[in-house]
DNA sequence: GCATAATGTGACTACCTGGTCACAAAGATA
DNA sequence: TATCTTTGTGACCAGGTAGTCACATTATGC
């Protein structure tokens, strides 16, 4: 947790700092994150750093549940009753996801690093909450769905979960691979993690979609 | 390139600097692995890790290399004539995937990260080739099961073979997260990646390959 | 045995890191 | 204005890194 000193500093001061280390971190794994690189960009003394966060864990921690907090807003703002089946409803799901990442790209970066490419000894016991909230919401979906008989009930549930799950992040990789984007280029020109190849990108989520209604839906004997 | 000295060395010094090396290399990133270690793990002096190679970067070039020709190796031994369908083929060679981590854990486990977890800017270039060959591997086996019309044809291939590689390389997670296999443990105990959870194994990629079978094959209008 | 070549060594350099702390500056209160 | 509290500072510390190189040791050929 912050300490007072960064909690009564003024928002705009705040706010940069934030950005800055989200930046860092976004970039670079725990380990190899730098906070001699934050305050030189900054232009501020190290030691301010230490005034505001405990150690380099809990400036960690505290932009981890920051952006896991601006995700999950975009996410739930998302009503399953609003929507006439499941899939269409995923696909909205989807393309909120979509616009976090538009709108947040550091902080997409950097939960997809905390998800999938950290493995810095010391933020180990950390790494696996977001993927178990991922997993344990898709569950519920599919339970709820799996009732409707609109989901298949064959197979293990967390195995469901499991291939919904990381189909759904791959989508990254798979702009990454098959469409060549390049996250890097593109933060570096503070466009959205993406690009705005947004067509492509539709097609991509909604061949995936179309892959996943198949695995998914109930099998004739 | 390793240099002379190293080629020339005692088969069983090598096989020694090799297996060390690999450890560091599997258990932390290019940039944290850490050349003083590995030299005080072998009690050998650091400067013949440069009369051996060039710098810390031709060493891990020559791990990933020797890594992937050792799995290469597991993986063509299976031929596609030898069985009935493609299904029951693509089993035997996930079976000789699971072989080829129980029987060499570390390079499993370093080919693992440099695919999926490694973001050292130094490494960056050569991080790709290992998902290429493995999605051209598999465009290849998808298009020549589309022309017999075992596998749908109305998506994209490329989408097809990144959705089958992503799904492939998943296990993995899907066994750590779901049935709680520690790797790091099972490492340290020196059981194989997976530990001997093997009925456990088996059922999550029979699992798996039904999803794949049926998000693939040819849909019904 | 002797000279030459190949291999092994570890103190050393230059550079990086996270974190500290005595001090300075600025704000607030009276 | 004078005092006290909060915020900011940056030289400094201990410890880590990759890579070097003059030298010691061992192996080879004659």
């Amino acid at each position: 947790m912050p300490k007072e000193t960064f909690i009564n500093l003024d928002p705009q001061k705040q706010a940069r700092f934030l950005e800055v280390a989200l930046e860092e971190f976004a970039n670079s794994d725990f380990q190899t994150a730098s906070i001699t690189r934050i305050v030189k960009e900054l232009g501020i003394a190290k030691g301010s750093v230490y005034q505001y966060f405990e150690d380099k864990l809990d400036l960690w921690l505290h932009l981890k549940s920051h952006c896991e907090q601006v995700k999950r807003s975009y996410i739930v703002s998302v009503r399953r009753e609003d929507y006439p089946d499941f899939w269409t409803y995923y696909e909205a799901v989807y393309a909120n996801g979509l616009h976090f990442d538009l709108e947040n790209p550091r902080c997409s970066q950097f939960l997809y690093r905390v998800g999938f490419k950290e493995s810095s000894p010391q933020v180990q016991p950390y790494l696996n909450s977001w993927k178990d909230q991922g997993t344990a919401m898709l569950s519920r979906w599919i339970a709820a769905e799996q009732a409707n008989g609109t989901i298949r009930t064959d197979l293990p549930l967390p195995i469901l979960a499991h291939f919904m799950f990381t189909m759904g992040l791959s989508v990254a990789s798979l702009m990454h691979d098959i469409y060549g984007v390049d996250f890097d280029r593109n933060l570096a020109e503070g466009k959205p993690l993406f690009g705005l190849e947004n067509e492509a990108l539709q097609a991509a989520v909604r061949d995936l979609i179309q892959l996943l209604k198949a695995a998914l839906k109930p099998q004739a004997l």
